[in-house]
DNA sequence: AAAGCCGCCAACCGCTCCTCG
DNA sequence: GCGAGGAGCGGTTGGCGGCTT
C-alpha cells in the first residue's frame, strides 16, 4: 500500500489489540494517570506506540463510555450540532456524554451521511471545488474561529439535555425569528444553549444564520463588506458566549 | 455451499497545534 | 523567536461478519 507506518521502531506491534494488552494499557493508566503517552510503550512493557494506546484509551477503554445504541435523542444531539461544528467531532462528541469522536464520526459516515437532511443541507464531505470559492474560504474561516469553542464538559452537556429541550419531542417556537432576533434572545439569555440549538436556522436569511445552517453548503450570498462586518461581529460575540458557556 | 458484495467500526496515518527548552 | 517532540484531530483504510446471489 506504500503507507508508512505511524512509528517506524522495529518491533512495534500494530492491528486489533488482545485482552492482555488491554489490561496492561488499562493498570497503567489506572497508576499513573492518562498523558505521557509516549512513555506509556516502555512503562507498561506494551509493544505500542503512544498514538495507539492513546487511541484505545480513548475510544474503547475509558471509563462511562457508552457503545453502540445511538439513541434518537443523542443522533438529532449530532445532527445539530453537526450543522453548527462542521465536522469537528471531538468538539460534538464533547458535548455528548459517553460517546467518542471515532464513534460518531462513524455513526455520521454510515448512517446520516445517508439520510436525508432538511433544506439545502449537504451532510458530507465539502467538494473539491470548495477551497477555491471566495464565499467557501470565508466561510472556512468562519469555521475555524468556531472551532476555538471550548469544550462544553459532560456535567453541562447533561444539564442541557436533562432540560429536555434537546431531545426530539421539544417544541420548537414558530416564530420565524430573525437572526438578531434570536441572537439577541440568546445573548440575554432569555433563550437556552438548548433553545438556540433547537431553532430551525433554515428561516434566517443572513450571514449568521447561513453559516449556522450551513455547514459545507455554498447557497450564502456575500455581497459586501457590512455583511460581512456584520457577520464578523456576530462569530466574535458568539465565540466569546461560547467561553461562557463552560464557566 | 460457496463466492462476491457490502456495511460497520477499530485502528492507522498525516497533519496541525501546543508546550517547553 | 525558533525548533523539537508530544498530543490531538479528522480523514481514511482494512478486516471481519452478515447478507445476497
Amino acid at each position: 500500500m506504500g503507507r508508512r507506518p505511524c512509528c517506524s521502531k522495529e518491533g512495534v506491534k500494530r492491528g486489533p489489540w488482545t485482552a492482555q494488552e488491554d489490561k496492561l494499557l488499562a493498570d497503567y493508566i489506572r497508576d499513573h494517570g492518562e498523558g505521557k503517552w509516549s512513555s506509556v510503550q516502555k512503562q507498561a512493557g506494551l509493544k505500542r506506540c503512544g498514538k495507539s494506546c492513546r487511541l484505545r484509551w480513548l475510544n474503547y477503554l475509558r471509563p462511562n463510555i457508552k457503545r453502540g445504541n445511538i439513541t434518537q435523542d443523542e443522533e438529532d444531539l449530532i445532527i445539530r450540532l453537526h450543522k453548527l461544528l462542521g465536522n469537528r467531532w471531538s468538539l460534538i462528541a464533547g458535548r455528548i456524554p459517553g460517546r467518542t469522536d471515532n464513534e460518531i464520526k462513524n455513526y455520521w459516515n454510515t448512517n446520516l451521511c445517508k439520510k436525508p437532511l432538511p433544506n439545502n443541507f449537504v451532510p458530507c464531505r465539502p467538494s473539491e471545488e470548495a477551497s477555491s470559492d471566495p464565499q467557501q474560504e470565508q466561510q472556512s474561516k468562519a469555521e475555524d474561529k468556531l472551532s476555538n469553542v471550548p469544550k462544553y464538559n459532560n456535567q453541562n452537556a447533561e444539564s442541557e439535555s436533562s432540560e429536555g429541550s434537546l431531545s426530539s419531542s421539544a417544541t420548537r417556537e414558530e416564530e420565524d425569528y430573525s437572526s438578531h432576533d434570536l441572537w439577541m434572545n440568546f445573548y440575554t439569555r432569555e433563550m437556552s444553549l438548548s433553545q438556540f440549538l433547537d431553532t430551525d436556522f433554515s428561516n434566517m436569511s443572513n450571514l449568521f444564520a447561513g453559516v449556522i445552517v450551513g455547514g459545507y453548503s455554498s447557497t450564502k450570498p456575500m455581497h459586501d463588506d457590512d455583511v460581512e462586518a456584520d457577520f464578523g461581529a456576530q462569530l466574535a460575540a458568539f465565540t466569546d458566549l461560547a467561553d461562557e458557556w463552560i464557566m
